[in-house]
DNA sequence: ATGAAAGCGCTAACAT
DNA sequence: ATGTTAGCGCTTTCAT
């Protein structure tokens, strides 16, 4: 120890008292001043500037939050990061928020409920204006204090369902119909599924749902299927690609429908390395539309799931029940996801005629 | 307006008053039970969170924070999320944090110093328990921020240079040395290198330096280079191969250099496409070893950037930081980049013997 | 155009 | 084991 430990005070955040002392000023007028509000001369405006530059000030939020009890937060919840599909809706959302005065946070739930649970508490617990949340499903304890928060709430991706407040997605079970539909029309038959084992993804799992539903409706149903969960997305998809084609070598599928486009695009490498003939031989199709999927050589079928979109819509529906003091309704607005048939949904109808 | 108007009183948040008098005792005791310190009998703890729940009272942690001049938050800042590299430092930091009381808070900057100094003030003012930046560089104004903030600050993901207080990351120049260094030995000549047009992003101009220092100390040099901006990284890959490859027909090159492993995957797929014979006729290598290279037929050779090491090790180091009370020191820890040859670096030293 | 007083909803510190 | 008092650093409201 220096023997001059202790003349060091300890670093104490400045507060607006530092600062108002410094410029000779009342607290209140050095507020008005970095909050730009109320009347202030040119002169003091000017001097406070300087002096709260000078000083390095940063003004406190925690304290300004609680007088003002506004709080400039959107808090949103989300299941994944590194997910492909979040951060574009992040993005979406920012694009909107960036010109306000709010600001996101983000809170993962990776899939799971009670987590969700956890995290939507500890979110609310610094009274955000506004919720952007993932999904319809909920636990109970989550649907009441989000019920019972009092500030507008945006559920996202999913329009399947009842929204407690307002909703704006894709209808999942309708893109899974889409998707049936368009392939049946194409004249495929043996149709295998290929997706993640996840139960509490209720999106893919509607999807699911609608894609039986409409083969159904033809008279066919799904020929084989087969689960991953963990590890590379592109890596499994060929794993399982290969797994379930030669499973079914003695009356061969002729087309793989992917619940993601990465298990997709790890599938589509493999049949080209195979030599499998993509369409024509063996159909594929993804869903939502990833960037990378313009690298490679053949485009795979797949629909876009309007995620920019669905996180600009959801801010601006935030920012409306914010601004307007008009008693504006919850609404849900369903998005229509574009169908990209790409390279390897194209078979011509064979034996139909 | 219905006659009834004004009846219904205006949602009001709950507070811990309203939990102590339906609960029968002070607002003490509540906070008491709700923060599990201090001794309360199990009667009351019992009534007390019987009734919260009940309420569906939450906290409000802004007033908490003011009261006990304790804010549970980190502030995590980051160039950028869609990156896929930084998705990975957070599930490292998240690791680590979820033990504790902390929550990580994120910014993300886009590569800009002033949008970096801008989010770095914003979430200053919310009095974070410590900081966990990306890089080294930053506006004059931002590090006079960090360094008056008087918390623990760690820098992330470079230690070519001086840290305000801790860092945690790689040496990127020493990396470029690293991979021209196993470039060279494997006897490649003429080397291109492609990568994006970041002049800010600092990490790639010094593994670019480290890369080109480490030719010139062998007698080599860049024979071509090639950069992109924007759009899909695998696409790009492909299009600047094509590109480079036949610029430089009349004397080809043997090695491509590219600065992410995203754009080399696709520069992979492109020579596999062509029958380019990989890596005889020509090396391949890229930077940071994210996981879906594993989905390709060809490994392709890289450097793992460490990235959920270095979020857990930061995450780390701020806890030591703030909770013990000694007087721990800054330190910067440098980690060490494995380097996967792949398969796509592996040539055997020709025309050397 | 500026200032003074009161209090936002909690918690620290000190009773009891 | 429980209660009381005094703020935390701002903003609101009302004076001047």
């Amino acid at each position: 120890m220096s023997e001059f430990s202790g003349t060091i005070p300890p670093r104490r955040p400045l507060t607006l008292r530092d600062v108002s002392e410094a410029a000779n000023v009342s607290e209140m007028t050095v507020s008005r001043v970095l909050r730009n509000r109320g009347d202030v001369s040119e002169g003091t405006r000017n001097r406070v500037l300087k002096v709260a530059r000078e000083l390095g000030y940063v003004p406190n939020k925690i304290a300004g939050a609680l007088a003002s009890s506004r709080v400039n937060l959107i808090a949103v919840i989300i299941p994944s990061m590194s997910n492909m599909v979040f951060p574009e809706v992040m993005t979406g959302i920012s694009d909107v928020l960036d010109h306000t005065e709010l600001q996101p946070v983000v809170g993962v739930t990776n899939y799971k409920p009670e987590r969700e649970e956890a995290v939507l508490y500890q979110m609310l617990s610094w009274r955000p204006s506004g919720v952007i949340i993932a999904g319809l499903e909920h636990t109970e304890a989550s649907k009441a204090m989000l019920a019972a928060s009092g500030i507008p709430i945006v559920e996202i991706m999913d329009t399947d369902g009842d929204p407690i407040d307002s909703a704006v997605g894709i209808s999942h079970r309708k893109a899974g119909k889409r998707i049936a539909q368009e392939i049946i029309t194409a004249g495929y038959k043996r149709i295998g599924f290929l997706g993640s084992k996840m139960p509490l993804d209720h999106r893919a799992r509607k999807r699911f749902e609608g894609f039986t539903e409409a083969l159904a409706k033809a008279g066919l149903e799904i020929a084989d299927s087969e689960f991953y969960s963990g590890g590379s997305a592109l890596q499994k998809g060929r794993e399982m690609t290969e797994a379930i084609l030669n499973r079914n070598a003695h009356n061969p599928l002729d087309f793989l429908y992917y619940s993601n486009d990465m298990i997709g695009a790890g599938g589509l490498l493999y049949c080209q390395e195979k030599g499998i003939k993509v369409p024509h031989e063996l159909g594929l199709a993804g869903f939502n539309g990833i960037e990378f999927l313009d690298g490679l050589s053949q485009r795979l079928a797949t629909m876009d799931a309007c995620r920019n979109e669905i996180g600009r819509k959801a801010a601006e529906l935030i920012l409306e029940r914010i601004d307007e003091n008009k008693p504006s309704e919850s609404k849900t607005i369903t998005l229509d996801p574009t169908l990209q048939i790409g390279d390897t949904l194209k078979r011509k109808k064979l034996g139909q005629t």
